[in-house]
DNA sequence: GTCTATACTAAGATAGAC
DNA sequence: GTCTATCTTAGTATAGAC
């Protein structure tokens, strides 16, 4: 990481900060001081009008990152095997989910009405991958009724969510002990259910 | 709601200004406004000897509700069909997430070494939920590893929880219209996964 | 661009009259 | 128990020297 810009500094520091403590209670001179300026000197203001700018800045950047890393999708695309591919589809929404855990942890701890921008980022990156998982069980089963499909889909990216969610709550990335056994049992379920209505079809 | 003393509006209002704002970003000042006292007048800490206090109170006495509602599952035990006990259970899990929204929000919005209390509360609850539908499963399919039982029950709750979690970012407590089709699916995919294991049993 | 110093605001909490 | 008034601390943001 050589030589990066003070403000590229200032949003990598803010928005850890934000991610371990939340917005409000993290201050203007923590920010500072994590950024390598004299704490309580207002040098922050001179790269942003002020917090609430900083972290729109923090936010863009994540959006940023987030169109640069698509169409990984298509990669997996096409083993023509039903379980195998969504082991992989599981293991990718897994990963997107960790990609994305330090705005969600910010956007948990932020009043919905106070960053309009953040809870439509959140809402974005959901819509995003409730399609993805919809889309990919109407490839396996083409008759299913695109509600059921979208249901589907909303389930089995909530099941992984929630199973981030606890982890979310703290800093740390969480180890990844159990996660093989938690893919393993989310793709054996939703592989069963797939697979009876594909037979059952219309549903 | 006839003559509740003051102490208990300062807790109610208190926890649900908590709920929709986050604890840091409400003040003494709003509280006491919210409870009828004179906003500005310490009159507050004749009750409570810290903000932290009377978040301890809040969480104490959600507490309490939760162990006041015990018991209520033996209600659709043996019912005798799988598809019926399971929709049962997943209407009961999902009342009693809603039951806690509040206490999920407030946690949800705390850096976790704030307050052990509030952490322990949550851990509690889901621990106490993902045993609950585990165990069932497990009534259901009793050769199945104790393991594979556990990891589904998390899965089902974890489910339902990401389900609420995106309205749990909203003061509301959402609307029920789709509340029943994902139900519906939930209990569908579930109830595959308990069939189809039931009969390649030992996994 | 970064520093020192400071203005301004809001919050948590306390003292003492009633 | 509740009020008015105030202390203390901490945070956002600005001014001006270097």
């Amino acid at each position: 990481m050589p030589a990066t810009s003070t403000r590229e500094r200032l949003v990598t520091e803010a928005m850890r900060l934000f991610g371990e403590q939340g917005y409000s209670a993290t201050s203007i001179v923590q920010i500072e001081a994590a950024a390598g300026l004299a704490p309580g000197s207002g040098a922050l203001y001179h790269h942003f009008k002020s917090k609430q700018a900083l972290l729109d800045a923090g936010i863009d950047r994540q959006l940023d990152r987030r169109h640069a890393m698509r169409d990984i999708r298509a990669l997996f695309a096409g083993l023509g095997d039903l379980h195998a591919e969504l082991t992989m589809l599981g293991r990718y929404l897994l990963s997107v989910l960790d990609d994305e855990s330090q705005l969600l942890r910010i956007a948990a701890r932020i009043p919905a009405h106070q960053s309009a921008r953040l809870t439509d980022a959140r809402a974005a990156l959901f819509d995003g991958l409730y399609a993805e998982l919809a889309d990919w069980i109407t490839g396996w089963a083409p008759d299913l009724k695109p509600e059921t499909a979208a249901t589907l889909g909303a389930l089995g990216v909530d099941a992984l969510h929630g199973r981030r969610a606890a982890g979310t709550a703290f800093a740390t990335p969480q180890p990844g002990t159990a996660d093989e056994h938690y893919l393993t049992e989310w793709t054996a379920t939703l592989a069963s259910r797939i697979e009876s209505l594909r037979h059952g079809d219309g549903q």
